[in-house]
DNA sequence: AGCCAGGAAAGCG
DNA sequence: CGCTTTCATGGC
C-alpha cells in the first residue's frame, strides 16, 4: 500500500478538530526529524507505535490505525484552545502577526522526552536537513522496526540500547563530537538512577533548565527545546542563530552587539506565556521567507 | 570575558 | 569542485 489511493485510508481513524492547523509545515519545521512522507500522508513513530497520518481537509486528520487517533491528537495538540493562546500574543507587533500569517497552522509537538532529548543534542551546529539524515540513520542502526501493511518506520532506541551500542558506533553514524553527550545521556538514563520523568515535577522553567543542564551537552538552547517540545513548557524560548538573526533584525534594528540572553528576556516579556510557541512562527518564517536576506 | 576545538554534510558560488 | 555555514556547548 502506497497510501496513494482513496482506498488505502478507509480504515483510518479521523480526527476533528477546529482552529489552524498544518501537518506538513508543522512536521517540517524543525521540531521533529523522523517523519517521512507517503503518498498522501506522512508515516511516523510516536514513541513505539507506527503511525501513518494525513490531513484530509483544513479540520480533520485521518490515522493509522484507527486506535492511534487519542495518541495523535495529544502529539499535535489537536485539543488545546489555540484561539486562546493567539489571544496572549501582542497586538501591536505587525512582524510576528506577517510571520504567523505565513503559516499559521504551525503547532507545538508534544513529543516523547528521551528521544526529544537525544535529538536536540544531536542536533547543535547542524542543518535541518542534516539533522533529518542522521536521526533516520540512527533510527535504523539502533532503533526497533514496525511494520505495517501500509508501511514501516524505526522507534528510537531506549537509553539503554544507545548506552549499549556506545559513543564510536554514534560516531560511525554521523554524530560527530555529539557522539560523546547522546551516548553520556543514555548511559546516564539507562541506568535508571535518573529519569526525564522527574522534571516533570519542577515547579519553575528555571528549575526544569538547571535539571536539563546537568546534562553534558545541554546548554540554554537546547534545554529550552527539550522544555518546549518534550515538556510542554509553553513560555520556554530557544534563541538559535535563526532566531538571533530576526529578532536582531525585527526588533533591534540590526544592532549586533545584542546578546542572546537579552532576546530571552525580551522574549519573555514582549511574547509572554506562550512565548515559545511564538518562537516557531518566527523560526519558520526566517528559514522559510527570509533566508539570506536576514544577513543585512 | 572571549576564543576555539570538534566533526560532517548541506548549501552556496 | 572547493569553500563556507551549520536550530551550541564546554573548556580553556
Amino acid at each position: 500500500m502506497e497510501l496513494e489511493s482513496e482506498s488505502d485510508w478507509e480504515c483510518a481513524g479521523r480526527i476533528k478538530f477546529s482552529g489552524e492547523f498544518d501537518l506538513s509545515a508543522t512536521l517540517s519545521s524543525g521540531q521533529v526529524f523522523h517523519w517521512l512522507p507517503k503518498g498522501k500522508g506522512w508515516v511516523g513513530c510516536v514513541g513505539s507505535s507506527l503511525v501513518g497520518v494525513r490531513q484530509s481537509k483544513a479540520e480533520e486528520l485521518l490515522v493509522l490505525p484507527s486506535d492511534q487517533t487519542d495518541v495523535i491528537r495529544h502529539y499535535f495538540r489537536l485539543d488545546e484552545d489555540q484561539a486562546a493562546i493567539f489571544a496572549t500574543f501582542p497586538r501591536n507587533d505587525a512582524f510576528f502577526w506577517q510571520a504567523v500569517e505565513s503559516s499559521p497552522g504551525l503547532r507545538i509537538i508534544r513529543q516523547p522526552l528521551w528521544e526529544c532529548l537525544a535529538t536536540f543534542l544531536t542536533s547543535s551546529l547542524k542543518q535541518v536537513a542534516h539533522i533529518q539524515g542522521i536521526s533516520l540513520a540512527l533510527r535504523a542502526a539502533i532503533g526497533e522496526e514496525h511494520h505495517a501493511g501500509w508501511g514501516t518506520g524505526f522507534s528510537y532506541p531506549e537509553p539503554r540500547a544507545v548506552s549499549e551500542a556506545g559513543e564510536s558506533e554514534l560516531r560511525k553514524l554521523g554524530l560527530g563530537y555529539r557522539a560523546k553527550s547522546v551516548a553520556l545521556a543514555a548511559e546516564e538514563l539507562g541506568k535508571g538512577n535518573l529519569s526525564l520523568e522527574t522534571g516533570r515535577t519542577c515547579s519553575s522553567d528555571e528549575e526544569l533548565r538547571e535539571f536539563l543542564c546537568q546534562f553534558h551537552g545541554v546548554g540554554r538552547k537546547i534545554a529550552h527545546c527539550v522544555m518546549l517540545f518534550g515538556y510542554g513548557r509553553m513560555q520556554a524560548f530557544p534563541v538559535d542563530v535563526w532566531i538571533e538573526r530576526i529578532l536582531r533584525h525585527a526588533y533591534y534594528q540590526g544592532d549586533p552587539s545584542v546578546k542572546a540572553s537579552e532576546m530571552e528576556i525580551f522574549a519573555g516579556d514582549h511574547f509572554g506565556p506562550y512565548a515559545g510557541y511564538a518562537q516557531q512562527f518566527l523560526f519558520h518564517h526566517a528559514r522559510v521567507h527570509l533566508g539570506k536576506d536576514l544577513e543585512k
